[in-house]
DNA sequence: GTTGTTGCAAATTGTTTGCACTGGT
DNA sequence: ACCAGTGCAAACAATTTGCAACAAC
């Protein structure tokens, strides 16, 4: 992913105060505001550098800013959703996990339903499947919101 | 799947009653018992032939038979589930849903975000990718397990 | 008569909501 | 000052668990 037509999105995890002001600006481009949850929120989230649930990020603000509320992590966390800045996945059993939408862009996951490792996969990989479905029945296949299941290669018995 | 070599699994979703004995064939061939809880939850996941969410399927059962407490229901269908004649898939947000194990067999899905719809897709869609996978990164990918997401038909965007 | 299973109630886990108050802009 | 957004507590939804009583084999 490396053409992106937006005027230069400044790669949001490069640097954690750039998340910031990118945040600030779309939040205020919609009339919304630049609060201390959200702002303890995508810190966090620039700091853990990965997949992190909502319960582990709520430990994370809340060790940074006791003041921050539970919910509010919830709800900062969709409001950045809906800027597309954060990203979340929905794995098999466990909880949904969220991470900064950065300079990698949307890719899709596979979790190992034995150890329960979540992996990256490359992000056209879904395309062939979706050209189809869309072709077929008219369904736009999103493959970042949910992780693949099966087993990997530790876990997977022996061919 | 055609090399089973069991005795000719009698296609459970033929037969109400079919499903019962095999259930209680396979149960007894591994010193578990055939339970009044697990024959309401066959007979309601065969009546019901289709994607049944845990507790449709406590109400179902409840209506056959009041004595079967909600536990049993969600044990039931885990203990089915290894022995291979239920199987669920997990939505994006929603609960999970099971099925009968049929002449189908096993496919993939995909869930509608903005209406909720189910819809069954082509069994061997993600063959590809889980060739790839396999491939790439020695991960083993259950296409069924997951229900993929993404818009409908219906409820997509006019392009 | 074993012992695998159940029914029950209560605990857990993950997430959302109503509402009075606070704090960005 | 206005109103989006928060903190709080409480509700909620889906599922799990400990344990004594029960019922398949």
């Amino acid at each position: 992913m490396r053409t992106t037509p937006e005027p230069a999105p400044p790669d949001p995890t490069a640097n954690p105060d750039a998340v910031l002001d990118v945040a600030a600006a779309r939040l205020r481009a919609r009339g919304e505001r630049m609060t201390r949850p959200r702002r303890t929120v995508l810190s966090a989230l620039a700091a853990q550098a990965g997949h992190v649930t909502a319960e582990e990020l709520v430990d994370a603000v809340a060790a940074a800013d006791p003041r921050v509320h539970r919910a509010s992590v919830y709800r900062s966390l969709e409001t950045l959703g809906a800027l597309g800045l954060v990203q979340h996945i929905h794995v098999s059993h466990g909880p949904t996990v969220y991470h900064l939408v950065g300079a990698v862009g949307a890719h899709p996951h596979a979790q190992c339903r034995s150890c329960g490792a979540l992996f990256d996969l490359p992000a056209g990989l879904l395309d062939g499947v979706a050209r189809h479905m869309r072709a077929q029945a008219g369904f736009v296949l999103d493959g970042a919101h949910v992780a693949l299941s099966g087993q990997c290669a530790q876990c997977a018995p022996p061919d």
